[in-house]
DNA sequence: CAAAAGTGCTTAAACGCATTAGCATGATTA
DNA sequence: TAATCATGCTAATGCGTTTAAGCACTTTTG
């Protein structure tokens, strides 16, 4: 376990001073007019010995830390995974690196987890924000720490965020179903008051009066257990009878699949809000109301390394469109000889 | 932006020495004798002004982090996200975080993230190895780094790791497959010289030979892009027209199954090395290995633990039985139907 | 030709905390 | 009564960096 080496030894073995090193290696050798041979003479010698900086002490002096938190609801479900990936990529990039934590959409666990993070001083924060967290974002903003949020924002405060059109989406994959000639078109959604969950709700709303239709919405408790949920789910569909289901969430529209599936029951026309990669191979394939990812995780990270450059003092707001892939599951045709 | 208390203030505020509040707070108050009023007195003071202190120049002081590296193949593959997901809820539990990043199993990705983390002075890593790293995880080991790897190990180094019995897996997989009549069944795994891949090709094979069947091995390439991989797999279809298919990993199955869709061909046998929330609503619905995920994490974690208390100088290798979850899509009825 | 500016470095003070060694007091012991 | 000990705390140092300020020259400028 050979001893690690630090800058002082460095300056020792090259008879200069720890200041000279630091500078060379941060580049402001030109700046602090440092001969080009001790320049070179420093650095030929650094990668020899192979050292490298203590990030912590560096961290500690500089205040910069060089990591972006990224405070999710549940890196398990794809949406947000894809997320994280091409945010990850960006980031490492640009030489910053993630932490992350998974919220559950909890705001007690929402909370601390960006205390903590707060606590490791990370330079920057992307949240998905859950209820009751407003009073922290408030701080975090008032201290002016870059700041993105995204999938939904906070009514009222004046942060950065990137979202889809949660309203076109929900209103074009309702508005779809009814063109369809579908009547009892139900909306499967969370008891939930985030904006998008809100947003998706009014444009099914919002389609459910322009085609004069009666709606149908089913609130389901993703607290509930598994079992629970389901029997919940064959009560509202025996009730109801509806002939197509929006499902505002991709893991709502995979426990319901998995619902209908259990009781072979005549299969409702179906879309999806966000899109799965397996969604394609379905028999019958889903209908999906697709987020465009790249362009979500590229206004993301865009956003928040330009407040770290200092640049970016106005708040950015992003609405970005989702785009309705029309499969199998929402023709009528499939729907007629599935029933 | 009110202005960040140090130890230093709560000190002069309370009169005593940062040693004192120092010694309190890392609740070393009664083996250094410091009295309970005092201990008392100190601890309201710092609740009543929010005093929190600064990880980092802790971080620096005392060479701990608190923070677990997570250096995994890539966090939007379910598997892993999943495994992801249970460590972190783990970890969070025992006061450690996780910094995570993506390798995409490239060599070069994979070395260069557990030097990083290695510069963050992360105090535990849990690694899944790509080829190549050999010498970066023995440096790790040779500097007495806690360290676990998973879902494949390194050969001839004396590691923790935990794993899938993957030659088993695999065994019973072909086995089931040949059991119910199958006779030309293939194979699609990777070009990867990895323990993973190549005990579930050994396994494969084993079954092949038990069952005096002749192996169709066809291997991918991650690196090509997915029109090569589809219009390559068709070939193969085409010319070794196999009446059932072992996929070596999930992602394979569904590149595959989204192949078998395109061409409307012969859709034969499929199981799947891993399992996925969606297999089970597929039609058919997809058989599958899967493993034990919440024990592996258990074990990770539990086993990295260990070492961060200073327990657990021994190595601990751990090799967790894996299951075949039989569904339709392996079943000769099925099959029979669908050609 | 004196003052200003440039040169190529170094000194020393942070950054915020943990920790080792030690010091002053009063109580106990011999 | 002096030596010893327990008590309850503090001074001082270290962790590995960055950076403002400075130093002793030489060169340029008005």
């Amino acid at each position: 376990m050979k001893k690690k080496i630090l800058i002082s030894d460095i300056a020792r073995d090259l008879g200069v001073s720890v200041t000279t090193v630091s500078f060379i290696l941060n580049g402001k050798a030109k700046e602090k007019r440092i001969s080009d041979g001790l320049t070179k003479r420093v650095l030929d010698y650094v990668k020899k010995v192979g050292y490298k900086p203590n990030e912590l002490a560096k961290s500690l002096r500089t205040g910069k830390t060089k990591i972006i938190g990224l405070v999710i609801e549940d890196i398990s479900n794809p949406f947000f995974a894809n997320i994280a990936r091409l945010i990850e990529a960006k980031a490492y990039s640009k030489g910053y690196r993630i932490l992350y934590c998974s919220t559950d959409n909890q705001p007690e666990k929402t909370i601390e987890l960006i205390e903590l993070f707060r606590d490791r001083h990370v330079d920057g924060y992307i949240i998905t924000p859950s209820e009751g967290v407003r009073e922290t974002i408030e701080s975090l903003i008032g201290n002016h720490l870059p700041l993105v949020l995204f999938d939904r924002y906070i009514p009222g405060i004046d942060a950065n965020y990137v979202i889809s059109d949660n309203l076109k989406g929900a209103y074009d994959a309702t508005a779809h179903l009814a063109q369809r000639g579908y009547k009892r078109i139900a909306l499967v959604t969370l008891y939930s008051s985030q904006t998008q969950m809100r947003d998706r709700m009014n444009g099914y709303m919002r389609a459910i009066d322009t085609y004069q239709l009666q709606p149908y919405v089913k609130k389901v408790n993703m607290e509930d257990d598994e079992q629970t949920a389901i029997q919940d789910f064959h009560a509202f569909m025996r009730d109801q009878q509806p002939d197509a289901i929006f499902f505002a969430t991709n893991y709502l529209a995979i426990r319901g699949l998995k619902a209908l599936k259990q009781r072979d029951m005549p299969m409702p026309a179906v879309v999806s809000y966000d899109d799965h990669t397996l969604f394609k191979l379905f028999t019958p394939t889903i209908t999906a109301v697709s987020q465009p990812i790249e362009a979500i995780a590229d206004e993301l990270i865009n956003t928040l390394l330009n407040q770290l450059d200092g640049k970016g003092k106005e708040t950015k707001q992003v609405v970005l469109p989702s785009e309705l892939v029309i499969r199998e599951s929402s023709s009528a045709q499939i729907s007629a000889t599935a029933n």
